[in-house]
DNA sequence: AACCGACGAATTGTCGACAATTTAAATGGA
DNA sequence: TCCATTTAAATTGTCGACAATTCGTCGGTT
């Protein structure tokens, strides 16, 4: 998985690589949810100093990704049910501002670009040469877009620097690439039509919905699970 | 100003202290905003060494006072009439769902410890022995009760862990210790009531339209000064 | 057998020094 | 005088070592 992410600056000191490496880790759950984190045991095993790995921790820490606490240590956050909800609640209301706001402030070249992406959407996965694909990365995308043409600095870094990290890690940990993916497909076509129409209660609805769908979709998956 | 928050721990460490030091030197403007930190200099002035300090701006960077840019140094983050509406916006999406959630998910000791609190801001502020007391210190009792009634820690997190100390600093930095004390108030009134009623559909509508009214009763002052 | 306290090992917090990078000044040429 | 290049100073990033705190073990007492 690629992990991209809009407000990713590339890696320049050695500190920002070893924090990449074990982002992704911990998003994939190499290094499992809820364990313990020894700072001289990962510090040799990613070969650099104490301090280095600290700063990594502390990144890490930024985006909700670890857990630390006072002379006792740090701690990969855990997946837990309750966290996934509470994750999409906040979601509904992040996004369904941050969609108003695009609708208020997005730009003709943005409109463009985004049905752009649609178009391409509507055809890849009607070929079903990857549905998790789309679910995934295309889904990701759509999001991402949407935040971004918001303009509003606060929302971009709360949701794309922060959240969108721990929404992955529980797609990844609980195995959430799964279809649903023509009707998101439509209700992805309705909120940008919203947005071009500068119809801005009606893009919050809309986006909410979605995100409300989604929740709802996940959580019948994981009490089936059960 | 106390600067107290329902997400605070005791410091235990002397990061911890430098740490809410500097915090509040920089809500109150004590260290300006948008000025350039210079690690070496606030070492020597807070009598610690440099990594000690830098463990402070890593924290103070996780709740939004400090931008930090590799191989560049760390700023404190300039206030801007744009970063405060943005971050209005984003209050409004927030509070807006904590409150909503709070309707849901009260309980009912914590119903009646509210209605006290409401009782108690009654009276103080009519008997005028300090309206600033009241919308700084009661206003942001007021939210944060309601925040944390929520009882969703992701938003208990956002909120009082990041986004309030940037309001505190804005607050502080902008001089709004100003009335709307009246209107405030039978606003709190009525969103507890929908609280209580369990209304989560009606107790999120009141509390955007209060944020909102907030948000444009700040933004008229502002324009008054230009 | 269960509980409490002391001791030792391991982990985290803090420090000062060195390396790498950026910023500023200084030098030289057009 | 202005601009580009080089050089020096300052700042940030990284490292290893020491201090302080916590965790686990052991022994003793009730």
């Amino acid at each position: 998985m690629p992990l991209n992410n809009p407000t990713r600056t590339a890696p320049v000191t050695t500190a920002d690589k070893i924090f990449e490496q074990m982002q992704h880790a911990i998003v994939e759950g190499k290094i499992p949810a809820g364990s313990k984190i020894s700072e001289p045991e990962l510090a040799k095993q990613y070969q650099v100093s104490r301090s280095t790995l600290r700063e990594a921790l502390n990144r890490l820490e930024k985006c909700h990704l670890v857990e630390r606490k006072a002379n006792i240590g740090s701690r990969v956050v855990d997946c837990t049910i309750q966290g996934l909800l509470e994750l999409y609640i906040t979601r509904e209301a992040l996004e369904g501002m941050a969609c108003r706001q695009a609708a208020l402030n997005i730009t003709n070249d943005e409109i463009v670009d985004m049905q752009a992406m649609l178009q391409r959407h509507s055809q890849s996965p009607a070929l079903q040469d990857g549905v998790s694909y789309y679910q995934e990365q295309g889904d990701l995308d759509f999001h991402y877009k949407v935040i971004l043409a918001s303009h509003n600095q606060q929302l971009i870094n709360l949701i794309c620097g922060q959240l969108y990290h721990l929404v992955r890690m529980y797609r990844c940990q609980f195995g959430m690439n799964s279809p649903r993916a023509t009707r998101a497909f439509d209700e992805h076509s309705h909120i940008i039509q919203a947005i071009a129409d500068r119809d801005g209660e009606l893009a919050e609805i809309l986006m909410r919905r979605h995100i409300a769908a989604s929740r709802i979709n996940i959580e019948s998956k994981i009490l089936k699970i059960k």
